[in-house]
DNA sequence: CGATTTTGCAAAAACGTTTTTGATAACCGA
DNA sequence: TCGGTTATCAAAAACGTTTTTGCAAAATCG
């Protein structure tokens, strides 16, 4: 049906071959000839068949989101994001992004994330949502398979990696609210600690209450779990301590939002008597009243610069062996709720 | 690199095209070569080659998911539950998910969303985000490339579509409001009225008006645009009228947020005083306080509807002719706001 | 028991590219 | 004029599958 390379050389009266070359620069070609070429792939609207071209070298100028099932949890606009910014980088090297969703139900889940190379059908994989301990992508390490890891260190493994500096974040807020002259801070883990971010934030937070005030008080540190809601009970308990926290950072800004709302209820008023922080810069952190001062995880350049450095990968740019571990800061975005 | 058939071909000490029968089921194969054929696949972790099994048998078993342009202004929730939807239906016909993206800085930006049919690198395209008058798919549906429009009707073109029921949704807001007791209720529009889903709210809104108080008053009708602050000008124009709306429609669930706003400011109580209705069943709604009764466009089946309806068309279960207009209903979540 | 059908597998062509190798013609310097 | 480049293009092999055709052996039948 479609045009081949065989009816552009036809229609160009030229072989096959000088229709490639003149498409790849591969070889010389005289300009004129070349003309002709152009003009009939023109009329022909004619593109090279991927497989086709796959086929031979070994290249199918795709690159691939492998998302696991954790990632199902994920805040909307964070996926959204990184596959955003893979499109950007994509677009700029020719590629095209594939996903590819773990299959929950199946024999072996990570199975179809590792199909995607086993049938050669992107040329790189980029991984997210893989929580500690989970290594899918062993094989892909192993066989030296472009791959990047995205939002988690790659300690575990020597692969690259994109993350966000979550401790830097938890850091910053920390900083930011001393600076207000709070003291007192609370600190509601996102999720479960399994999830690094999760840690990576604890730990940022923890560091920052020594480095401020010589130590972090146990008592002003809530396990949030994945709900929202997790924030509303563990509110109750922090504003009702005898010292009472001046301040709250909320590991998300889903929990950030439900802590305004109980501090409310506890006739507590944001800013002014407790000051609260969120975690994404989420929708919910612009629309929530008070608006919700939020440290954002640059998620659009993650995608954007794993991408860059998986199509580096794919075309021979960096080695395999030189892991790179790119962590990029996150940004604190002021609002009215501290 | 990696094993090829006739790897496994050798493992198994049989022909090649035995293995491909074995695998695909094409011919008889005697039990027994069967099982060292598949140990054999398995010991050697062989999937076949995509680009090769894609060459000859002209099926990629991808689906394309291509989003224009206009697709970047969505609610973030919206383009992540097509896709979602869609990874969904392709996991189970043992389809792959292919991105494309509109390239907005090149001189014929709708060629790169064609260029995935011209490539032959998917088997089938959903499109989302044209707006009205824009057909960058003409060129597909000519070709009777296996083709669904999402998010649109698709009276325009002879295609396939599948689409939300925006005018079922206007309406229903305006039923159940009209059942809580109110009668002048106003509507703000999502957006331009360029974007069909926009210009089909506005005729539910009027339609239910008409067929529920005999007329819609124009004072009642606000033009939103994108911007969410577009909610806060009109609701100050609209609360201030001589006969004063009970009830507001906001087009999308970020103006409704900021009509509560004004509303406060105004000391208009929601629900109370006035009750607002908004749009995509977004975290928005379900964050704001009071939260927001939202009208869902059910994204997530959607997209699995139509990548369902595609994957019928690649593999001829529905012909091209016996165009299918899928239309699901919206879902009205009932909230605080109303 | 011979003729016919069925079963199980192999050989080989085909898919649409890229790329290596080669051939021819033009050009160039001495 | 002539050997050696260089420029331009063509022929043909290769990529890893699927699929058509075919053939031998086994099974079935009258």
């Amino acid at each position: 049906m479609a045009a081949t390379i065989k009816d552009v050389a036809k229609e160009a009266g030229v072989a096959v071959c000088t229709v490639s070359f003149a498409m790849n620069g591969s070889a010389h070609v005289a300009e004129e000839t070349k003309k002709r070429i152009f003009e009939a792939i023109e009329r022909l609207n004619y593109r090279p068949n991927q497989s086709a071209r796959g086929l031979v070298t070994k290249r199918t100028n795709n690159i691939g989101l492998a998302v696991s099932e954790t990632a199902d949890g994920l805040e909307n606009g964070i996926l959204l994001d990184v596959i955003k910014g893979m499109g950007q980088a994509a677009g700029q090297y020719n590629y095209d992004v594939m996903l590819s969703f773990q299959k929950p139900h199946a024999a072996k889940p990570d199975d179809h994330l590792l199909d995607v190379y086993r049938k050669q059908s992107a040329d790189g994989l980029i991984m997210m949502g893989t929580k500690k301990g989970e290594m899918p992508y062993r094989e892909l390490v192993a066989k030296r398979f472009p791959f990047v890891l995205l939002g988690r260190p790659s300690a575990e493994c020597m692969c690259h990696s994109v993350n966000a500096d979550n401790e830097q974040g938890a850091y910053m807020a920390v900083e930011y609210l001393a600076g207000k002259g709070h003291r007192r801070i609370a600190f509601i883990t996102p999720c479960s600690l399994e999830v690094d971010a999760s840690q990576d934030r604890l730990n940022g937070y923890r560091k920052a209450m020594t480095d401020f005030f010589g130590g972090a008080d146990d008592e002003l540190l809530a396990y949030g779990s994945f709900a929202a809601d997790s924030g509303y009970a563990e509110t109750e308990r922090l504003l009702s301590l005898k010292d009472r926290p001046t301040a709250i950072i909320a590991g998300r800004d889903a929990i950030a939002s439900r802590v305004i709302e109980k501090a409310a209820e506890l006739g507590c008023k944001v800013p002014e008597d407790l000051a609260v922080v969120g975690f994404d810069n989420s929708v919910v952190s612009q629309v929530a009243r008070p608006s919700i001062t939020s440290i954002e995880l640059p998620m659009l350049e993650m995608g954007y610069r794993a991408s860059n450095l998986l199509i580096q990968l794919i075309e021979g740019g960096i080695s395999y062996d030189n892991t790179q571990r790119i962590v990029l800061p996150c940004i604190l975005h002021a609002r009215e709720s501290a």
